[in-house]
DNA sequence: TCACAATTCGAACAAGCGTTCGAACTCATG
DNA sequence: CATGAGTTCGAACGCTTGTTCGAATTGTGA
């Protein structure tokens, strides 16, 4: 890896770290500079602006995300099996990488135009693959409900930068079993027993 | 009500429908004069300032969530049913105040500590409460376990602000209808179904 | 050692920000 | 009409921000 690269990996690795931490637009290019090492203006060598280091950090950690999922999936043929194969895959990356998915789920809107419509290209395919995998395992269940059950699972699994500690007594594969758990228990399997409720 | 009371509260609808839009640090105080018709000075009469108008936002939409919620899970004794009513609450309060509980969700740590504090103290005494509910309907589940899945809940819940379309075809009703499937389904009925997989 | 490209950075700039201040306006009351 | 408290706001201030620029430094091949 030639030097540049590794300089440039290594900014975006602090900047993530550190979009994390204070958010996105409360991050001065000050404090970017006092966290990589390099100063102010070096920094512009690598980078065209603050937002494309944003959109850089986004980008590269999504089609990770997409391209591990892609992979995870293809383990399994049982519809039921993918499903919890997605969600695994999604929790113990999320937590692996718990900085630049927290950059990702948080400020998925402070890209402008032109990078959001990047970015979100990529996040169509990551939904259109879970709401393919919801479309095999409950054909039989309403399309809105789909769509809002996928989201629903987002939700739990995204949301998790606001709570999760690393440090605490439940590990990632824990997590992931749980909340597959709560989702195909409650979405595939309990249809009868509560929706009438 | 006050003619000062009347201006003040349309100050914060105003303000918590820019802050949803835009985002808290992407408002400036003249879009903030602009939303609400005042001039730039003349909503320091009524504010102390920027962080000061998030701060109330937050406080008073959290202290209707909470005391809505107490009532909500008064109306039933049964573990489970307490726990529907939670969810069923929270959700269509949601969806019915989507601009202030989005605020309320994403601009979570735009306040500094004093501020950040007081808001945290209501958020605190909302997660025991529904804490409490699930030792009542699954007491067998591991502490940490129940820690875990009442942040999935809430994830569920909270991350509606992403997606959820009111003029879409599903209705809040329907939608508290399915987290409440999916939660109470997948965590306290399908323990031993799911849960060696 | 030289020349040239790659890389770094101190210093400054223009723009936008939240906030302040004092004067002006409104209006119920005597 | 006169008074004074309640309310509004134009104009400005001081500060922080992202970005730029040109000079200095480092690395490299001949």
């Amino acid at each position: 890896m030639r030097p540049y690269d590794e300089r440039l990996e290594h900014l975006l690795a602090r900047a993530a770290k550190v979009f994390a931490e204070k958010g996105y637009h409360s991050t001065t290019m000050r404090d970017l500079a006092a966290a990589s090492g390099m100063s102010l203006a070096g920094m512009y060598y690598y980078v065209r602006g603050k937002e494309a280091l944003l959109a850089l950090v986004q980008e590269r950690c999504f089609a990770r995300v997409l391209a591990g999922a892609e992979q995870a999936i293809a383990a399994a043929t049982d519809p039921v099996e993918r499903v919890q194969a997605f969600i695994r895959h999604h929790v113990t990356f999320f937590a692996a990488n718990l900085a630049e998915m927290k950059v990702l789920s948080h400020e998925a809107n402070s890209l402008t135009a032109e990078r959001h419509r990047k970015v979100n290209a990529i996040k169509r395919r990551y939904v259109d693959l879970l709401e393919g995998l919801l479309r095999d395992m409950a054909s039989d269940e309403p399309r809105a409900e789909r769509g809002a059950a996928a989201y629903a699972l987002f939700g739990m699994m995204n949301w998790i930068y606001n709570w999760y500690d690393p440090a605490g007594e439940i590990d990632p594969d824990r997590l992931a079993g749980l909340i597959a758990r709560i989702f195909v228990g409650g979405f595939a399997e309990a249809r009868s027993t509560v929706q009438g409720g």
